[in-house]
DNA sequence: CTTTGAATTAATAGGTCTATTAAATAATAC
DNA sequence: GTATTATTTAATAGACCTATTAATTCAAAG
């Protein structure tokens, strides 16, 4: 080792963490796992991160931001609510599609720890995207209501519908697997099915 | 110790690993934490179940069993699609509001574990209930397709956009804690608004 | 070529965990 | 009461885990 120049080791180090955090999830991944996927000595991990809590926090914020940058240009370009549902849930099927593991790995940290919550929370609570996103689709559904082109609905109430049918398409991918199939097509297919299911239940669920 | 009679003790150990897997699923619960919660003995616990796994079955199963069950009468009194889906949904609204961390605890288990998955699988494939009620909601979706009360509809897809609703209503709670309000009052407010804007999305989601 | 600071390693302290064993205690039978 | 069986405990083996330390190797600078 020390052949590789500079901070070469700690990306490697990063992009193992990565990986196995998303394919085990926090508790289940030890920094053993990390040093071996890397073939590093696992004090090297505590010598880039000082403590495996660290680079946690660092991989799950990059996917935080991630997600939250995906795709804003195009979805500050929509002039309805109907654009933009489309929009949004095409942008993270195409997204999780790539990347199918990010949703549990999102969820379960969010909901199995407090600190994991909290974390998000801050990043969350000033952020100006966030802000901007948000006060984009409020302002587009009280447009479309006054319109007469959608029914009433609270704005968090459609997010949350949104997510959630979005997010429960891939995670039970792992379900999809051992109980219906296991080829790589038909799960395509499969989620490109859910893709138009969720876009035509939100859409209906607008009309007024 | 050893004063309780008989099987007393068993179920003391039962009903303590019940409450600690669902407070924090399978890998952060450990056998001492089992033990302590009961009072008794850590080599207990193994005296009784011989393995945690073996623990943990039992009580998994038994959640399995008691979801499918749940006001089967009431369910096979159902003579449409529509009154289906408001009996189900309330159903589970029901039963989840009375239990809010089973929907974590169940679905967590079997994303992360793909032995939990087979167990859950082989608990399933020759289950008679399960059968019953996967034929009915399919001749009841045919009869209401053909009477043009509803739309063509996959009863997989069905079900799978009933639950991902239902179960992501559950599986926001701590991020409704820790965003908007830790008020019980709040809380009940929140999953009665959930359940009529889960049937309101279904329905909606089946009209012609 | 040697010095110096950074990167890497080996070794280990101090925890945790599951599961087993043998010994102690209680309950029951005779 | 004593023998027998069931419950419970203490003790511990054998893993594995995080984080730290001190020693080693490497790379660049003088």
């Amino acid at each position: 080792m020390a052949k590789i120049p500079g901070e070469e080791m700690e990306k490697k180090i990063l992009e193992a963490a990565q990986e196995l955090f998303l394919e085990k999830g926090y508790m289940a991944t030890s920094t053993v796992d990390i040093a071996k996927k890397v073939g590093c000595n696992q004090a090297l991990v505590h010598y880039y991160f000082r403590t495996k809590q660290n680079l946690f926090k660092q991989i799950y914020l990059q996917y935080v931001n991630s997600l939250m940058q995906l795709g804003r240009q195009n979805i500050q370009q929509c002039a309805s609510v109907t654009e933009l549902v489309q929009e949004i849930i095409h942008l993270y099927f195409t997204f999780f599609t790539k990347y199918p593991k990010v949703p549990y790995f999102f969820v379960n940290e969010l909901i199995v720890s407090s600190e994991h919550r909290q974390m998000v929370k801050e990043c969350f609570i000033d952020n100006q995207m966030r802000i901007m996103l948000f006060n984009q689709l409020t302002q587009l559904i009280r447009n479309d209501i006054q319109a007469g082109k959608i029914r009433e609905i609270n704005p968090y109430a459609l997010l949350q519908n949104m997510v959630s049918l979005v997010l429960s398409s891939f995670l039970a991918l792992p379900l999809y697997n051992d109980f219906i199939s296991t080829d790589e097509a038909d799960k395509q297919a499969y989620l490109a099915r859910r893709e138009q299911e969720c876009i035509d239940i939100i859409l209906r669920s607008l009309t007024p």
